[in-house]
DNA sequence: GAGCTAGGTGTACGGCGTACACCGGTCGAT
DNA sequence: ATCGACCGGTGTACGCCGTACACCTAGCTC
């Protein structure tokens, strides 16, 4: 099991690594990525991806890594809250494509260069449409997560095995009744949509785009934090 | 062992598996948790603790219930975005007080009795100010875990030990160099606080009282999503 | 040819969550 | 008074995890 015969074994090094990674969380999910399974997929013994990488947190940095890596970068055209809004876009397409980059940013505590490149990007576009620093500074604290393309979702769903319509009814009654606001809220949804399921596209766009305002706004009034 | 000495052992229940839990999360972290560990500091053996939680994912549920349960009610004079408000900087206190119950939350799928009600409360202060189903809706999407009492933070510092001066002069050198953008805000952010850190809550009560108000904006000019 | 190095191996350790069988009490029904 | 059910705690064991450490080998440099 060493070598398949003839065929020679290309050695690995940190990308394919890194690329193997990213293609099994893509497939299996972030739960799925360990070092064992990982070098199980590279038909290499798990300690041999520890000289290609530090430990299971270099890993998972470096997948970020790969994927920030890959964002688009800015249409030079776009300018101002434009482009801040065309990075922002960019980086939701990626986090749509990998779905597991959500959950690996939200732990991540080392800032690569990637990451930090992306982050300088987003408030140099801010800087270069005249916001002063002060306010870019709050402009990226308001955004947060929103730079990666994602916004925390108080109302995500779980993934759930669709219930009999008679449990449906009940529950729904049960629900009405002990959080008739949430209820009404989903049931408003479904006359839209009757999957019920809310426009996560739709939802963010509209959340970037008010905050996009209203510091457009700060800005034309010449805001500034302190006296 | 099985007993000290004639004190009798007071049986364990939920409530105090899920007290003792959060209490250990608060000194140790969330990493801490274990149910070997949990058990070990209830004087028990692991398993003793399924007769109370269903399995690990439970427990944390729970923890995060037993937090949000003990909210502080709204004033019921406060009204409008004042309530949300007031609900929000409760649940933020909460959260100050439990550091783990950010990443708790983060991680949870499923939605428990007291985390629904708490989002109820959140869409009926909405609700009750005059915002329609469909803004509300928009809004709640919008303060995401914001509701929660906390923000993602794109720009959370990794604890770290504090460099030497020759080491902070060398990087400064790189980081202005390489992220000439985002070393400005960092440099802006020190002229006014030494430390060079950002105040969390001021960053948080700041978009939150933007975001509430381009909502309230929004209901006044009698906005609606759909046509 | 000696020695170094990079890359892959094998073994082993300590931790985890938890399935499963068990066992001593308490308590209600007979 | 006895029996059975049930409830809370126990003990053992399994399979997974990350990774430390010693090792082996092929190829390269001097």
């Amino acid at each position: 099991m060493t070598t398949t015969a003839g065929t020679q074994r290309i050695p690995l090094d940190r990308d394919r690594v890194l690329a193997a990674a990213v293609d099994l969380a893509d497939h299996e999910g972030l739960d799925a990525i360990s070092m064992r399974g990982l070098a199980a997929g590279l038909g290499v013994v798990p300690m041999a991806l520890y000289k290609h990488v530090a430990d299971k947190d270099d890993l998972i940095d470096g997948m970020v890594d790969t994927v920030v890596t890959a964002y688009a970068a800015t249409d030079p055209a776009l300018t101002g809250a434009d482009a801040v809004r065309s990075r922002i876009l960019a980086a939701r397409r990626a986090l749509v494509e990998h779905p597991w980059m959500r959950r690996a940013i939200e732990t991540r505590t080392r800032r690569t260069p990637a990451v930090l490149a992306h982050m300088d990007d987003v408030a140099g576009a801010f800087l270069a449409a005249g916001y002063s620093v002060d306010l870019t500074h709050h402009a990226m604290h308001a955004l947060g997560h929103r730079i990666w393309g994602f916004s925390p979702e108080a109302f995500e769903e779980p993934p759930r095995t669709p219930p009999t319509p008679a449990e449906q009814e009940a529950t729904l009654r049960v629900m009405s009744e002990r959080y008739p606001h949430i209820t009404a809220i989903a049931l408003d949804t479904a006359t839209r949509n009757p999957s019920g399921a809310c426009d996560e596209q739709d939802e963010f766009e509209f959340t970037l785009d008010l905050l996009l305002d209203a510091f457009a706004r700060l800005r034309d009034a010449g805001w500034a934090s302190h006296p």
